[in-house]
DNA sequence: TATTGTTATACTCTATAACTATA
DNA sequence: TATAGTTATAGAGTATAACAATA
């Protein structure tokens, strides 16, 4: 029965208690996607890549919220803010109306090492879902950010 | 134009290379289950939990086999063996066919624990899968599974 | 000589707490 | 005093290389 819970499709799938298979799945893949994402391929660290990424989409914006929506504590964003100013593609500066806070946006040559990283991930991406439809992939993409828009509460 | 990469369902989706936003979202998602996969949830390290779960669906199994099939190097499948052993979950011998090999087994009290993580582990998945559907739930499995199904050649 | 497992070591990522400056 | 950011430090996870036992 506790082997049942692993092989969705069956009786125990109807259980309250969903199989354990699903997020064991996810990990693996996650686990390659880190794997294969490296330095060489992006450009640039995948987690650099990941903040660059949050940066455009909201620049210029507070780094307390950056920090929030990447999901990283406050000393690691400033570890990873270091490595990324450090590169030039990101600056910060103080918030004129907060003196405590700063302000991170993305530069120039942030937006071009951004752009050749977004193709050689969407290479990688290409790679990983190659088995699947491009119908299979928008269900894909749709029912995770499903599960993880309903986390955010 | 690179802006449009990360959102699947427009002109961008239909590129041959799609979009990064599923594995970006994938990221996220797994980051979020490590999170939340405590010790505190599971009795046991999320780690030792992964090792055990394989070493049920083959023991005894070889341990190269066991660190091929978790995709650890060598020297971190002895490190984490030696944990789950200390925690006398597992036990190891040697193969007596080939005495330099290790043959892997679970223990009683390690299907025991093993059991019970998976109780919480399940739990766990209900609510990272709250938001689907118990059909959605199988087909997020079937595509994850297609995926990397195809990723082992 | 090649293979299996182990040990030693270092590097990355992450987490906790204390510190600085501004409010 | 409370907050935003920073620094210091330690822990967990991972990778490379050298080593021991066996084939």
């Amino acid at each position: 029965m506790s082997r049942n819970l692993n092989i969705p499709g069956t009786l125990a799938a109807t259980m309250t208690a969903t199989t354990p298979g699903t997020v064991g799945v996810l990990l693996r893949l996650a686990k390659m996607v880190h794997r294969r994402s490296t330095e060489e391929l992006l450009g640039m660290r995948l987690r650099q890549y990941q903040l660059l990424y949050a940066v455009r989409e909201s620049a210029p914006m507070r780094q307390q919220d950056l920090c929030e929506r990447l999901w990283l504590d406050p000393n690691n964003c400033v570890l990873l803010l270091n490595e990324v100013e450090a590169l030039s593609y990101v600056e910060r500066r103080r918030d004129e109306e907060d003196r405590r806070r700063h302000v991170v946006d993305i530069t120039p040559e942030g937006r071009r090492a951004l752009e050749r990283a977004e193709q050689a991930q969407a290479g990688l991406e290409g790679e990983i879902l190659g088995a699947l439809s491009e119908e299979e992939r928008e269900t894909l993409y749709r029912l995770l950010s499903k599960a993880l828009e309903a986390q955010r509460g």
